[in-house]
DNA sequence: CTCGGAAAGC
DNA sequence: GCTTTCCGAG
């Protein structure tokens, strides 16, 4: 809830807390970031500022100073701080925002969409503070997926159930616990005292910076969007993220399912301050009727289903009904639900049905970008021109996402797909829409390339491939028949998509890399009815069952993708491949679905929740 | 300033 | 795994 003292941004508390960055024991830089971006006595030193997620550090020493401090390395510099930040462009968690000194930038989609949703479908709402958190550890993985990356699945943000009172704790005291003690505080009335030592003209800028607005505010956001009434949320809206401005009819709610999804780019966020906004946003919550639930849920089966994703998947929800895998018609709304929220998914369905294709015309807010692994500075120098063939293709797939035949064409054409795809997810596709920075407008023309910004879902395009596999092999038809797809992209179920989908490995025998990989043939045509549906979902389902151990996987295959990529790049052939996203992994993971019930899920997030408020650190 | 490789530490 | 430290390069 509101930790009415805290000024923070816009983020979750559950970003705030220490405990999400799991994988160490020790308080992650990005987290501290965000601890003292959430304070204002810090605000001189660090602060929110430009397109959202973007952070300015104003006082580098001084923030590597605090960070020294609570790292206990007193030879901390800026020097050192900032190449740990780096650390985190390949990451994805962070990007630096182009042409501003000390700008960085959070990919809070990242971050946001492991915490996202949990949807409690009992109540209706989500719970602000504590979200029901999938079962301490369990995470529920997407086969091939995980990708390591960044936030390592359940790692790193894999508490999001705690919203609140972690955060709280935090901003009780805990820039810096370095010898126990000494620090916090002191720390905290240093910076303070930095402030006023001698920041004059910040407070100038302060005006400047967006209005901060409670974490929990965020949640509510979203809901606004989600909620039928109250589909279109100002992009001004407090809430960090940005809102979608759903182009479609109705506004497609669904993409506010997650956070994720609501993060579609807005032309421009300023998270616009109008406090009054915080109290009218406060009656919003995040909801879903029980029918929308079920209607993103089945479509997400479906989702499963298409993308040969576990069947154990459908545990998690006892009462939804699966669909049948087979059956065309479903999938095609599986497809498009991946950007469409529930309801509008039923709607899209409906449309689809009658209209099909048609669906292009409404342009939806999602699109997808081919986005290759980060380049490293030499590789981008070299690849260059890669990155421009890419673009190319990937603008036309993104662009519409019209049918098989022409994602086929492309990576057929192409070959098979080298190129690293990310998943949208991310705030990056955020960015990606944003023209705001320099660097997104930079990132955008070069197709993007890398982690910033789009990210172009192979999961989109997984999930293309497949289905127009599973038509082709339900005979049911074209290549065409491909579901015109929206927009995928930032939707959290994209991610969802698009980590099961394995990095494309390059032979470039394989039609459909992404798809096939163990059921289904890579080529094309072929794939066909040779295999039994049922033998299919059986060898999924045996797959499955190693996948857990494939997570790591996963992070070889990123790099080994990136060594795919290079090789195109010298075979000059740019192209869409699969890859899994680094954020769909722990999105994934952190996303499954709700507990069948509700109840257990709150009395295990409070389990969590106690457990994670255990582990604060010190020195 | 910024970028990342490399190596070392924890 | 996540930095921390160094460092050459742009």
């Amino acid at each position: 809830m509101k930790t009415s003292a805290d000024p923070g941004f816009a983020f979750p508390d559950w970003a705030y807390k220490p405990e999400s960055s799991p994988g160490s024991r020790q308080i992650q830089l990005w987290h501290f970031i965000l601890e003292l971006l959430r304070k204002e006595e810090y605000h001189d030193v660090i602060a929110w500022q430009g397109d959202y997620g973007e952070f300015v550090i104003k006082d580098p020493d001084e923030v590597a100073r605090l960070w020294g401090a609570r790292k206990c390395k007193p030879q901390m510099n800026y020097d050192k701080l900032s190449r740990a930040l780096r650390y985190y462009y390949n990451k994805r968690i962070l990007h630096k925002t182009k042409g501003k000194r000390f700008t960085y930038k959070f990919n809070f989609n990242k971050l946001v969409l492991v915490n996202y949703p949990f949807i409690d479908m009992g109540s209706g709402r989500v719970p602000q503070s504590a979200p029901p958190v999938p079962t301490g550890g369990s995470h529920f993985r997407f086969p091939p997926s995980t990708p390591s990356d960044v936030l390592s699945s359940s790692e790193e943000l894999r508490s999001p159930g705690m919203f609140s009172s972690v955060a709280r704790r935090m901003a009780r005291g805990s820039v810096s616990d370095c010898s126990d003690g000494t620090s916090t505080n002191s720390e905290l009335e240093e910076a303070v005292g930095a402030d006023e030592r001698g920041m004059g003209p910040d407070r100038a800028y302060r005006g400047l910076l967006p209005p901060r607005l409670p974490h929990d505010s965020l949640f509510r956001i979203y809901p606004a969007g989600l909620g039928r009434h109250g589909p279109r949320v100002h992009p001004d809206s407090l809430s960090p993220f940005p809102v979608s401005p759903l182009p479609g009819p109705g506004g497609l709610l669904g993409p506010n399912l997650s956070p994720a999804l609501s993060m579609t780019p807005t032309p421009h966020m300023s998270y616009t301050p109008s406090p009054s906004m915080s109290s009218p946003m406060l009656g919003s919550h995040f909801s879903f009727n029980q029918e929308d639930m079920k209607h993103y849920l089945q479509a997400h089966t479906q989702s499963v289903y298409n993308y040969h994703l576990s069947p154990r998947a459908f545990l998690h929800y006892p009462n939804i009904i699966i669909p049948q895998p087979h059956r065309p018609t479903l999938e095609k709304p599986a497809a498009h639900h991946l950007h469409c929220p529930p309801l509008p998914l039923s709607h899209s369905l409906n449309q689809q049905a009658a209209g099909g294709e048609e669906r292009e015309q409404h342009p939806s807010p999602f699109k997808f970008k081919l986005q290759p692994p980060p380049l490293g500075r030499k590789q981008r120098d070299s690849g260059s021109s890669l990155a421009a063939a890419s673009s190319s293709s990937s603008s036309s797939q993104s662009s519409s996402f019209t049918g098989s035949s022409q994602i086929i064409n492309s990576s057929v054409a192409a070959g098979p797909p080298k190129i690293k795809v990310e998943p949208i997810s991310d705030i990056e596709s955020e960015e990606e829409v944003e023209v705001t920075d320099i660097s997104d407008e930079d990132e955008l023309n070069h197709s993007d390339e890398e982690e910033q910004g789009g990210i172009f879902t192979p999961t989109a395009h997984h999930y293309h491939h497949q289905l127009n596999s599973y038509l082709r092999a339900n005979g049911t038809g074209s290549s065409h028949s491909a579901p015109p797809h929206s927009h995928p992209e930032e939707d959290p179920d994209d991610d969802v998509f698009k980590t099961p989908a394995t990095p494309p490995i390059g032979s470039s025998s394989q039609a459909f890399p992404l798809i096939n990989l163990k059921s289904e043939p890579g080529q094309a045509a072929p794939i066909s009815p040779c295999i039994p549906l049922k033998l299919r979902f059986k060898r999924r389902w045996s797959e499955d069952q190693k996948m857990e151990a494939e997570g790591e996987r996963d992070e070889a295959e990123d790099k080994k993708v990136r060594a795919d990529r290079e090789e195109e790049k010298k075979v000059g052939e740019a192209e869409n491949g699969g890859g899994r996203g680094e954020a769909g992994g722990v999105i994934l993971g952190l996303m499954l679905p709700p507990p069948p019930t509700q109840r257990r899920a709150s009395s295990e997030l409070q389990r969590a929740t106690a457990q994670l408020s255990l582990e604060n650190t010190g020195c």
